[in-house]
Parts: structure tokens; C-alpha cells; sequence
DNA sequence: ATAATAAGTGAAAGTCTTTTTCATTTAGCG
DNA sequence: CGCTAAATGAAAAAGACTTTCACTTATTAT
């Protein structure tokens, strides 16, 4: 499912939310982008124009995950916790460990693995998060080293 | 590969790092549990007996980690960042959203899959992580709810 | 339109976790 | 021993996020 701003207005207000002009700006930022942004980094986007604080941005983002318009996402690698719009699909992360380059992955096919393991443990498995690391094709050409080591 | 006591010593004296009592305690409090503790647990553990301070704790996380003979975890659901020693093998985590309960997934059979990304996308694929979200037997039993939504 | 009101905002203070600074202690080594 | 560089602890600082509270504003009901 796919969310433009109007559906993003929409929802906001059928859930009892009110529209204001801070609203408005960061929901449009993260409309414009197509990647994760910490709270910081729209702020870097909306401060010089309308002057919206912070704080602000911490509790609209925090309004729209609950509204489920939007939803986090913490790397693996640390305390850098992003946040993004909710994806039109399921998907996963393959991440440039000497860049940092993020690139979207469809189509995992872990439904076997979840049942095979949902047998064993005795779960009811929900959802799963499923991220790699690797070296991208522009880094291996300029052979880069990986800072890669095994994960736990 | 397993770490003993004695072998993380060695390795750490190897690496030109000094034993101190302080290190001797916290590698000894990892060494006796299975599984995952954040410092503050470390801490929480030794504090009493040998008035270790939270910032060695810090300091001496750091060195083992820097030593290779830890490595850290971020759950994706927040903040928490957990450490643990060096896993004996590959394997993955399925945690229980009620409660929190983490168990361990030994054999993912992510190979195939890593190969159709590789292709993909160039990527030279370095390691992944998998980490499953769901509820437990005993939370399905008590019939609580699980906060799981979808993950990004 | 206007007024009432409940929600939202911004500034500042407060948390909580992690890092830095710096004076003091100690492990490792001759 | 005694030296020296590394490690430690206390306190301060940093960073990311949350809370408080007085003030403003979007919605709604008149
Ligand atoms: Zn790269
Ligand atoms: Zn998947
Ligand atoms: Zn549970
Ligand atoms: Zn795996």
C-alpha cells in the first residue's frame, strides 16, 4: 500500500489528530525522500524555514508511528536509530559496511525458515527482520576494505 | 570456535592488554551466563562484591569487544544494546515480543539467498542477520497480546 | 464569524545511557 | 624493588530523547 500525503492528512484526521503547519512540513519532508532519516535530519531539512523545534519533530514522528503511517528502524551496527515511511512492501536492508549505502531488498522468502523454526521453538512467529552486510559493487571497485566481521 | 576463560586471558595478554581484577571479574561474569547482558547487568553483578565501577565496565567492553572476543547486539525494537560473547557458531535470535524472552536459531539456510542478492545487486555479501519476532509458548498460553506490528 | 476547548507547540529542565577528563593506582617488566 | 605506561574511578560532559508547563492554535459548536 502505497501512502501520499493526502492519505497520510487523511488518516491523521479520521484517527482525531489535528492538522497543524509542523505536521504538514514533516510529513511532506519524508514524502520527499525515499530513505530513512533520524529525527536530526529532518530537523536539518524544516529548521532554517518554519522554525520547528525538535521536539516537535520527535513527537510527530511518534504520532505517526502510532497512526501506523510511518516506522522505525535501528541498524545493527549502533545507537543510530532511523525512521522512515511505511514502505509500499515487505523488504529488508543489504548495507555497505564501508560506505554505509543502504539498498532495499524484496522478496526473501523466509516463510519456510519461519515455520521450520516456529516447529522447533514452539513460537507463534509475527514478523521478522532480516538485514546483510556486504562490500557494494563501487567499493569493491576502488577495493576498499570491509570493516565486516561476523555478527552476533 | 569456543573461548574459555583462560583463552581470553591469553588472547587479551596477546594483544598487549593488562589482566586486572577488574577485567578477571567481568570476563568471568560472561563467561557464566548464556546469554545476552547489557553493562548495566554486568554491573549489576559485580557491583557488590568488588565495587567495580560502571565506566570500566564501559572501557572493558570496549577492549574485548576491540579484541574480537565479544560482540555487540541492538535489538530493533529500541535502545537496548546487548552484548554477549562470541557465539560458538552462526546463529540467530527469535524474541519473544510479550515478555522479551530470546532464544537462540542455530542453522538459518540464508546461502541460496544470499547468492540471488549477490546477484542482484554486485554486492560482495559479507554476513547477515536474522532476528524473528513473535510470541512464545507461555505468552500464547497466558493469552497476552503481542505489540507486533510489522517491521520496516 | 466567534467563542470555547482540547490538542499541539516551544523553551527549558530533566532522564538515561554512554563518553571524556583527569588525578590516582596498578600491572608488567627489567 | 622501582619505573612506566596502561587502567581505574569520580565527576563532569555529551548526546539523544522525554517531560513539564505556560502559551498558542486547530477544530467544533454556537
Ligand atoms: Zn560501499
Ligand atoms: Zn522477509
Ligand atoms: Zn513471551
Ligand atoms: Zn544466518
Amino acid at each position: 500500500m502505497v501512502y501520499s500525503y493526502k492519505d497520510i492528512l487523511a488518516e491523521l484526521r479520521r484517527e482525531g489528530y489535528k492538522i497543524t503547519p509542523q505536521r504538514r512540513a514533516i510529513i511532506q519532508i519524508m514524502e520527499a525522500t525515499e530513505s530513512h532519516m533520524t529525527p536530526l535530519e529532518i530537523y536539518s531539512r524544516t529548521n532554517s524555514s518554519s522554525g520547528i523545534s525538535l521536539v516537535t519533530i520527535y513527537r510527530t514522528l511518534d504520532t505517526l508511528e502510532k497512526a501506523g503511517l510511518i516506522c522505525q528502524f535501528n541498524t545493527q551496527s549502533g545507537h543510530t536509530s532511523y525512521l522512515l515511511r511505511r514502505p509500499r512492501s515487505h523488504h529488508h536492508h543489504l548495507v555497505c559496511s564501508v560506505c554505509g549505502l543502504v539498498v532495499n531488498i524484496g522478496e526473501c522468502g523466509l516463510e519456510e525458515v519461519e515455520e521450520r523454526v516456529s516447529k522447533d521453538t514452539g513460537f507463534k512467529i509475527v514478523s521478522h527482520t532480516l538485514d546483510m552486510s556486504g562490500v557494494c559493487p563501487e567499493c569493491q571497485k576502488n577495493n576498499r576494505q570491509t570493516l565486516g566481521r561476523d555478527f552476533c
